[in-house]
DNA sequence: TACAAACTTAGACCTTGTCTAAATTTGATC
DNA sequence: GATCAAATTTAGACAAGGTCTAAGTTTGTA
């Protein structure tokens, strides 16, 4: 199929460059979560399709999402609050505010959070996960 | 049911004494997440029970776990790593270090953890999960 | 245009946990 | 002890989120 928005070339070129495949469903997928969708869940994004796109199975949203995250071109989070998994556009190295009330996340970036925990030597840290909870008044 | 033992005698009181009734259930599931399990799940637990105790099903379980987070005895921790819910005998505030060759939970314990997180004044802080994973060396 | 490889589909299936109605246990009272 | 309402426990149905599979469709290279 031919795309003619300029933005899913665009996209249609990143997939490409990233290796994966640019399939009609990859490229929207792609787009809605990279410049539409705030934090998604596989759920979102299937409701999404499901009103923008002629067909589009769950087991296909899913599998995209997945090669998406592996292409490096989202990530995945899951978080203690919410038992969904939701996919985030931001691919830097970043923290997350949960709002009790909307319950919706809002990025951290690492610059604004300074951690030092002390461990014994034999613990050898790969990553630390912070998830800062509360409410964000207006 | 009479309690012999001395140790389950004292768990009974500690029940009551948080305001739980001591159902057979209840006194040596507790005995068992408090004194022998390590962050064990709400399967580990049933495993036990389905060893060690006449019939205990699933939702009693659940049940008395979640009496028992309730009452203050126990705490439920969710994690990213594991889709899991994971009780925690230690009710200080404190922290985790995920073991990802184990796959096994450890504590940290809050004075081991500093941090400071720069956020504008209309977030309002509730709470601050941290995980940390990695691998502990022997 | 042909064809194998890759992708998508519908729906079955799995896991973790919750709910429900019926059966059992508890403990206060006689 | 025996009684009885309230609390607890049970088996199994159900729900949510996600994975798997076999068959059908699309892709892109030749």
């Amino acid at each position: 199929m031919r795309i003619e928005n300029q933005r899913l070339q665009d996209i249609e070129t990143m997939l490409v460059e990233h290796g994966v495949r640019p399939t009609i469903h990859r490229i929207h997928i792609a787009q809605y979560v990279l410049d539409e969708a705030d934090h998604p869940t596989a759920d979102d994004v299937l409701a999404w399709a499901n009103q923008n796109l002629p067909k589009v199975s769950r087991a296909t949203v899913y599998n995209t999402l997945r090669e998406l995250s592996q292409a490096g071109l989202i990530r995945e989070f899951r978080f203690p609050q919410v038992s969904k998994t939701v996919y985030d556009k931001n691919t830097e190295h970043h923290f997350h505010f949960f709002d009790q009330a909307s319950e919706s996340f809002l990025d951290i970036n690492a610059e604004s959070v300074k951690v030092d925990i002390q461990l014994p030597p034999s613990f050898k840290v790969n990553s630390v996960d912070i998830l800062v909870s509360g409410n964000r008044s207006n």
